[in-house]
DNA sequence: GTATGTTTGAAACAGATGTTTGAATTATTA
DNA sequence: TAATAATTCAAACATCTGTTTCAAACATAC
């Protein structure tokens, strides 16, 4: 139980200082002081460093993984025939992604940072973990979209999948920074509901653009 | 002479190892390395790494920044009461970074990468960097995709502005990698600027969607 | 209640980091 | 050429990093 306790609480600390600070700037002392742990048993339960990284990553992948491919399937056991349009797909991605970071909110800006690491970060141990542990995932998903989209050609397609990805993974992971600017230059807050429900017009018509 | 030749050398050095590795994860010591110069030369010529890392952003910006504002002012001058399209003003864009990167294919990714990571990385003193020193270029830019849609509230231009910079910033900055994948996937070459070609009409569509 | 395995704790480790120093070298100028 | 300023260099600095160690505390099962 004890345990369990040590383990939960490390990965709240580091999940939030990730988030704020990114990887190579929190050190593991930072963490085990937030999270109120000896410095030594993130090594003593993770391993290492790049081990903690990994496992707060995957405490939300797993979870959105699994709740998109289940929503997806029980929507293809309901409606056998029907062709999702892309509105329908990014709804059910967005959905997905609103379930497993519910109650905390930095959980969305740490799986998007995460998410253009893996991608940017040229020899990273991050983007072979995510590609082979999400390759079915985005398998599944690309198809949706090709069906939606059956007039753009494959390669243009998969560009303009990355550009929805980018746009996306760019604007929530630093969507903390960009909300403050918009307080401070506009005088209006925006909750991450309505930042979603801007993003998601811009990426589908992005996506059909003639 | 010998002076200017040191601090371009590890200009050069640190603008490609920053985009490959990061920031935090880039020694002084490597950079001093491959640079062929020595440690203190660093702190001597920049005065920290923090300042290293501005004036590598600096040396891009500064001519981006002067050739887009040229290009701007002639255009106003020769045809005084026009008003830019979306697509005119992604096309100033796109050939002032073109011109900007020209010579070296690697510096379009090279610059996109460290823009996405001096928004998604660090404590923000590149954020700042970026904000307050390139501020009037922002607005003036920021001026004419409003006058280009002038049916979108301000707050959503503000997003789907930057919904544009992250497609464009992490598409561009892992385009080598995304390129393999298309070669591997596809069976088909894609050069930097079929990217582009792409990647405009989808910005387009998006920041105009209904 | 004792023995066994698991988890914590304080301390130390080895190495890397950005930065500073002061002498040696090079370039500039008068 | 001599004097002065600018630059390079090797070395050391203090600090921070992830990781390891091993005894103490704890839980669990016999």
């Amino acid at each position: 139980m004890a345990q369990n306790d040590t383990v939960t609480r490390i990965l709240d600390a580091a999940e939030v200082l990730f988030a704020e600070q990114g990887f190579a700037e929190t050190s593991l002392r930072t963490i085990t002081a937030k999270a109120g742990v000896n410095l030594a048993a993130v090594n003593y339960h993770f391993g290492s460093k790049k081990a903690l990284i990994q496992a707060v990553f995957a405490r939300f992948l797993g979870p959105f993984y699994k709740l998109i491919e289940v929503s997806l399937d029980m929507h293809e056991k309901q409606h056998p025939d029907s062709v999702l349009s892309i509105e329908d797909i990014l709804k059910f991605v967005a959905r997905a992604m609103a379930n497993v970071t519910e109650g905390d909110r930095n959980r969305l800006a740490i799986f998007m940072r995460l998410l253009g690491l893996a991608y940017n970060q040229g020899q990273g141990h991050l983007r072979k973990f995510l590609q082979t542990e999400y390759r079915t995932l985005y398998r599944r998903v690309m198809a949706l979209i090709a069906r939606a989209t059956p007039e753009l050609q494959p390669v243009e397609r998969y560009w303009r999948f990355h550009f929805m990805l980018g746009a996306a993974a760019f604007t929530l992971s630093s969507m903390e920074h960009l909300r403050a600017i918009v307080e401070h230059d506009f005088n209006t807050k925006c909750t991450e509901e309505e930042v979603v429900g801007y993003l998601l017009p811009f990426l589908a018509a992005g996506i059909r653009a003639k």
